[in-house]
DNA sequence: CCCAATTTATGCTTAAAATCATGTTTTAGA
DNA sequence: TCTAAAACATGATTTTAAGCATAAATTGGG
């Protein structure tokens, strides 16, 4: 596969800047252990039950982590936007994989052995205190969106999720389209429910001028309204 | 409310038992900032939306964590029994508490003052990765609860559930008997389903031999089998 | 010990969402 | 550009679980 054409130097500064407290010696050690690849849209980055060699960072592009489901159905458990962290719970778990991270878009991931990482934790505690407060807010929102995945209905998931979309990559210059162009077999693995319905839920969205569609092109019309249909359930 | 003849002492033993790498200076300054209190069953031990004081400990008891959700049913995230941790994922995210804690037995509860333990992390790198990685093997189950609590039905729920309970509190001295006594209202919240559904789904799992029923004791009868109810989903 | 309140139990009805079926549109590759 | 595959759309049917009603059993407090 080709190099196409990664900044690296870029990279790795962006992920740098997602370190608190780093020091100089640090982040050389970080730099003499860092590599970057290029994923084209619909490639797997790491499988569940893989075991993590680094952390993983996406610094561009946009990525899906999700675990198969009971009937072979997926549930996506986060979307990732540069420049960001995957797959760090395993890491720092000492784990393998518990869920899969593919690219939905041409993205371009870097990682940073291992070894070198824990290494430099045992000798930073500010910097390893700062990333527990990181994954225990993310356990905020796991546990958060366990209680909505299981007791909304249809709608209001379709909505939180939507929601969560324009939270997570904002809108195009429109200012009402959202800024990701999902399936809607994706959209349904968001929000725990069967493609059929996804569809149905949008079109019912629509026909209520929530939403204007046009293939996976979503514009919010009434925001609203969406978070209205959000919160009741 | 009565000293409940709490063994200060012991508990303290207890709680710094479950931290690794600890210094003998830090053991002394969170000997001083180390308060106990007793809660009878039914108690409310902390409130959504309170704020953390501390690092709260079981030492003695049984308690649940919970969170309100849309029509005002409850789900339960998470059971702790002694000696453990509650409470410290919104101490490390540095947010008020997310969910509820409430005693199902009568317990003592411990807390370590907030700011020493802080200070302290600031401190020890190695103490606060190995809370890290605590917290990121409880996200990795906070995943997979999300996963199976929206994919299986009622029965795998249920089954699941009961699982839990026995790989939590284990069974009495007949090697059966699952050593919690929860309402079923409780089993229900636990398990994402309707107290109507919780009590009809036992009442079936009896039937077909897989538990004794006597009040709220559960007899596990065919361990095998609540197993593969399990699996199915 | 007794009574009210709560919990448990069970049947029936309704609502929600999955499944199935069919057809159309879009996309990717030869 | 054509074709096959994939994705999207919509209606009908079935399954699942919630909701509701009623009654029995259990529990806790006076």
């Amino acid at each position: 596969m080709a190099q196409h054409n990664i900044d690296v130097q870029n990279s790795f500064e962006g992920v740098c800047s997602l370190f608190h407290n780093l020091q100089p010696g640090e982040k050389e050690l970080i730099r003499r252990n860092f590599t970057c690849s290029y994923y084209r849209k619909g490639e797997i980055i790491y499988k569940e039950g893989d075991k993590p060699s680094g952390l993983v960072c996406l610094t561009k592009g946009k990525v899906k982590i999700f675990k198969e489901g009971v009937g072979g159905r997926d549930q996506i458990m986060r979307m990732a936007k540069p420049v960001g962290f995957i797959g760090y719970r395993a890491l720092f778990a000492d784990e393998n994989y518990i869920a899969s991270a593919q690219a939905l878009e041409d993205s371009v991931i870097c990682v940073i052995d291992r070894t070198v990482l824990l290494e430099i934790l045992k000798m930073n505690a500010e910097l390893t205190l700062h990333i527990l407060r990181s994954v225990a807010t993310e356990l905020g929102f796991s546990n958060n969106r366990t209680v909505t995945l299981t007791q909304k209905h249809i709608r209001g998931r379709l909505a939180e999720s939507l929601i969560f979309l324009r939270d997570t990559y904002g809108f195009e210059d429109d200012g009402q389209t959202i800024k990701v162009y999902l399936s809607r077999e994706d959209l349904a693995n968001l929000s725990n429910m069967t493609t059929s319905n996804a569809i149905r839920t949008l079109s019912a969205f629509s026909e209520e001028g929530v939403l204007e569609l046009d293939g996976r092109r979503i514009k919010v019309l009434d925001v609203h309204k969406l978070e209205r249909i959000s919160d009741l359930g």
